[in-house]
DNA sequence: CGAGACTTCGTGAACGTTCACTACGCAGAG
DNA sequence: CTCTGCGTAGTGAACGTTCACGAAGTCTCG
């Protein structure tokens, strides 16, 4: 009463192959239905592999036939729409030319991001992610893996970089409000502690060429904290009348403050935020945003991997870096 | 001047092996970083594996060290704020027990979903998905393969089925408008043409139940269509106090419908959604909703699909098939 | 000076599949 | 009766890596 193998090894193509009474090669035929085979005897090939669960293994495979390219995408945190629809391009750009797509959520990895990079590193023919560590360790972790990095500032001998220049969209927004009248115009900012993020001193940098006060509160970059700060700067700067978000999210969290102390939008104050999330569409008024197009984001990432891949490009230098901007897209908050 | 080629085969651990003059076995140890090796040759090999481009085929070594383990996960549509909030609890419950997920979007697919689910099912250890394909081609399709399919109704001799049992949350919904005074309550459906779907006639049932008149618009499940059918029901049927929507993403359609023709929510009308987005705090008021669980949804389903894999769970019956259901979350709309 | 012990490195085998080729049996044509 | 061709099936080799083992060389110490 043996028990059979019960859970030893998968079954290899040989233990199908003398179980049915054949050799390998039938069997692969059987398989992948190819030709050259009697129709009895796949069948009962088929019916023996189906006995025995064989299924072929992809490694032996893969060193075998043309390997079937994959893409490794890190982000930060899929449940956040704007990394969501970006995946969603990314994917649907990597299926179009042949590619998978693996996902690693750095947000929710257990023992922080070093492993899951390396394990990532093993597994994949490219890798597009937010990347915010150093160039050294990204050698050390990814070696002459082809690695594209997302919204980085580039420097001279980086690897691929697809910089988001805030410059020109933060430059028309701000245009757009002050043309509609607004004068007191805030940002609500989401450095690092009391730091300024990119956006934030690139703000403070237009509106002072413009002769205006840059009015800018420190905050995170959730819709809470888009609550928390919004409250904050109505107490300390009521005249404001028009506030910039570091993202959508943030916009709509001022937003939310501002229907609950019954402001009106964008009447009392206008919001614009940053980012262009489809998701601006549901609240009321809708959202204004300083756009990226994320499909495009994804696209223009897929293909410089994959030219990076093939060889078609180098990995490092300017040819691989490219820059987006964002456009002023007006709904109904500014 | 030949070409040193360029573009010809990636180099392999032989060729490492004897341009720096050591065998395979030293290569192995140096890239692994292995004890045994003598720190100046382990550089060198370094160096000339650089030089070479070198990388470990994952294929190669996948057939000789222990396989990692991989999800295939199958959504409709990334972009859809459910399915990536689905996407995020998976591909966290797979990292914490050490497999990948690999992606695949349906509704982008190139040439159908039938090609996509061949190349995933090649690709992947188990696969876990929105699957609307009939049980005989998923056999087809994915063989021995464990799956749970997401979001159906089961039916005896179905693979491993994570049902989503809309009545009890249906009915402590309706319970809680009838209570709070709401006597005409429609249902925003989006069923296949005219067909009510699952909730839709669960809905009417409920309704009829407790001798009230059930009404149900047709429409679609996307935020347009919410507006839409709002738009038609505020015309025909006027006397409605309530609404379920059919998900989340309607019933925002419906409060931005709401909110164009000036009326007030809850009091004039009250919403409810289905699904407990968590962006549905983002509108104002924010929304309630018969919310599932979606995180606990996705740690199911790997745990079912991880122990379908390892033998510990059968592929198919009744110890695989769960049912979920919703709790009534009230936030500000009912 | 020789016996071990340790360090460093190399060799055969194995993982599971597919490709290219060969072998067999049998039909019909010459 | 032999030759050719076709349908079917099998065999050696290869893919690129790691594991288990063994073989040198160097060092230590009696």
């Amino acid at each position: 009463m043996k028990p059979e193998r019960s859970r030893a090894k998968p079954a290899t193509i040989l233990d199908v192959a003398s179980e049915a009474g054949v050799s390998r090669q039938t069997v692969t035929r059987a398989m992948n239905n190819m030709s050259g085979i009697n129709p009895a005897t796949k069948q009962r090939v088929l019916e023996v592999a189906r006995a025995l669960k064989y299924r072929p293994s992809r490694f032996a495979r893969g060193l075998v036939v043309a390997h079937p390219l994959t893409m490794g995408l890190l982000l930060d945190d899929m449940t956040n729409p704007f990394y969501s629809e970006l995946a969603a391009s990314v994917v649907s750009s990597a299926a179009e030319l042949g590619w998978n797509v693996i996902f690693a959520d750095t947000a929710h990895g257990v023992a922080g991001p070093r492993p899951i990079l390396e394990s990532l590193a093993m597994q994949v023919d490219a890798v597009i992610g937010y990347l915010r560590v150093r160039p050294d360790e990204l050698d050390e972790v990814f070696g002459d893996l082809p690695v594209v990095v997302l919204e980085k500032a580039p420097e001279p001998g980086d690897r691929s970089v697809i910089t988001f220049d805030f410059e020109p969209g933060l430059r028309s927004g701000i245009a757009h409000l002050v043309d509609s009248g607004r004068r007191h115009i805030a940002m609500l900012d989401a450095g690092s502690g009391e730091e300024p993020s990119e956006r934030g001193w690139l703000f403070e940098k237009i509106m002072v060429e413009r002769g205006l006060e840059p009015i800018r509160i420190p905050g995170g970059p959730t819709i809470a904290d888009g609550v928390d700060v919004m409250r904050r700067l109505l107490d300390a700067r009521p005249e404001v009348d028009a506030v910039i978000a570091f993202n959508d999210l943030v916009a709509m969290g001022a937003m939310k403050e501002l229907h609950r102390v019954g402001a009106d939008i964008p009447g009392r104050c206008a919001v614009l935020g940053i980012d262009g999330l489809s998701i601006g569409e549901i609240v009321t008024p809708e959202l204004s945003s300083l756009a990226l197009d994320l499909r495009a984001v994804g696209r223009l990432a897929v293909e410089l991997a994959v030219g990076m891949h093939g060889g078609a490009l180098p990995m490092t230098g300017p040819e691989v870096q490219r820059t987006v901007s964002h456009t002023l897209l007006l709904r109904a908050t500014a």
